[in-house]
DNA sequence: TTGAAAGCGATACCAG
DNA sequence: CTGGTATCGCTTTCAA
């Protein structure tokens, strides 16, 4: 016995006209009367008939989906604040038009070239979001070649692809300003992974608006994103000669390793140091003293992505778009600098 | 000019053959000699053709995709350490069978449910995974009053559904007898969120083990698996006449919700309370005192969801599966009871 | 073994 | 305005 679905056919017949009346009926085209269109309406509303997708799918060319390829190690993706946001915002998005987000990770750089080819080749979906953008990503030139519709999340200025963007240096300068009128004037910065791109803009932020701000840049310390990679930053800054006063790390898990290892080592959080992240993070406002921070919208950046993306699809060109500036949010981590030695 | 995408007619055309005699070859199918499958499938590589998916689904009836609605906040999700893992997991298990994974997000209970249902009416997806359980979850008898092929991750016994299990009991009971070990005798337990079905199986275990190791069954304050919850019930533990001297977590993320307090309220871990999470989840490695915990298995969860999922798909029945049972690990969260007062 | 033809379920064109 | 029909790219049945 097969599948029991009602199909256009059905609703054609009971409703005793083509099916072709039927499709622009339902779909708000031109060529059918109102009395019938209603009726076509009333009879496909009774029938309970909802368009199959895979004829959607091959009549219109069209998958009705888009891809995100996640380039992280599934096993650590625990830890990363941006997703849940981010795949919420794209879902708002993309669900009321009709398509469905189609998610893969892995961790292994060439795997995700290959999903982007397959993606293509199979036409699973009709674009990809695109995000984590390093320098040099291999994953432009090719989604160009492929000819795959793309729109980037947070690349660098000057993209060939459609972006949409999150500027962060109205949040770092105010970071800054803040830290500088607690009196602080040693404040280094603890880098994200230095070949992504949003790193590089993170820390050009920060070391601009040092100099707009009359001080010279810090130290910078190397880090990767991590709480490790905080805690060894902490570790390092902490034993320099002269340690700064302040720290801003490139986001907040980094920040909050920082805070962890500066509180095992004795040092007081804000009264020795201050630490700010960016982010904006829940276990930010969890952890004591809370975290200092730059507040970031992923939800409303999947938002715009998927919004972009679906008319890139459907309508082939978008200009892109910025969303509202990231900003700074004062908690415990951030304090007087203390008097100086 | 339309899409230049070879297809199945641009093959036989070239290799001379019907397209039913390319289909058979490149499927592997009966009734193609070896020579013309051979030359089929030169010809095929040559062309670089790859079958069209949207054909494919039309014609068998199938999406090739499988569905995972997670009912969470999307906002919240970050905290999350389920997902990276599980998602991974499932695509290990899918994708090499041709499949895909379509993933939505919604907070509220009903419009988790709409997406079922929508995902049924057009047949986007062709299963779907059912994790989050709760109790009389309402997502069940719809599943199968819409016929769709489910698999369920971690539900109570005898489920009406296909179903992957981690038994968290011998790790509960290791840890019960870890701690019983350490002179512990007062072990309270901070339950998780009432209605889902994990808590309960979890605070089962704890309760069933006690008995087993001779131990009245400690306190137990209710939970919700957040680090809030977690640190509110330290609080409200530290705050009885007669604390216990140990406290297992229903998660790890209230465990270190309930350590952070425990410092907090100046009280030492372990030296003065031993605490014990539950997941394993990365930040418990990073944390100090680093967290005792029980480890389960996400990705291999996943994995075997995922292959039952398409094997209910493509065969029509399966069994259930168990993947290996969670474990304890030791880290520094526990310690020898402190002396008697 | 091979090939022709009938679906699958829509959209879209083109006569009537 | 309406309805018949070709089409999308496959799988599958059925003759030859």
């Amino acid at each position: 016995m097969a599948d029991q679905r009602v199909t256009i056919v059905d609703v054609a017949n009971k409703a005793g006209v083509a099916i072709s009346s039927v499709s622009s009926a339902l779909n708000g085209r031109p060529g059918v009367s109102d009395v019938t269109r209603e009726r076509i309406i009333q009879v496909a509303t009774d029938l309970g008939f909802v368009p199959s997708l895979r004829g959607k799918s091959l009549s219109g060319r069209r998958a009705f989906t888009v891809g995100l390829v996640l380039h992280r190690d599934p096993d650590v993706l625990e830890l990363d604040p941006f997703f849940g946001g981010f795949i919420g915002g794209i879902e708002d998005a993309i669900d009321p038009r009709g398509y469905a987000l189609v998610l893969q990770i892995s961790a292994e750089s060439d795997k995700v070239l290959q999903r982007y080819e397959k993606f293509a080749a199979d036409r699973r979906v009709d674009g990809v979001l695109v995000n984590d953008l390093e320098v040099d990503d291999p994953r432009i030139p090719l989604i160009r070649r492929l000819g795959l519709p793309a729109v980037a999340i947070n690349p660098g200025a000057d993209f060939p692809i459609p972006a949409v963007r999150q500027d962060p240096d109205a949040g770092i300068r105010a970071t800054l300003r803040h830290l500088v009128e607690l009196g602080h004037r040693r404040i280094a910065y603890v880098s994200g992974r230095p070949h992504m791109t949003h790193s590089v803009e993170r820390e050009n932020a920060w070391r601009a608006a040092s100099l707009e701000l009359g001080l010279t840049p810090g130290q910078v310390i190397p880090g990767d994103f991590t709480y490790l990679g905080g805690a060894s930053a902490g570790s390092a800054l902490l034993a320099l000669a002269e340690p700064p006063t302040a720290v801003m790390c490139a986001n907040d898990l980094s920040a909050i390793g920082l805070i962890a290892q500066a509180q095992h080592l004795g040092v007081d959080v804000p009264g020795e140091l201050s630490v700010a992240g960016f982010d904006d993070i829940r276990l930010g406002t969890y952890v004591r003293p809370s975290l200092t921070t730059v507040h970031t919208s992923p939800r409303e950046l999947g938002r715009e992505a998927g919004r972009l993306l679906v008319d890139l699809i459907e309508n082939g060109a978008v200009a892109d778009v910025r969303v509202s500036d990231a900003h700074l949010i004062v908690r415990e981590s951030t304090g007087p600098a203390p008097a100086a030695r």
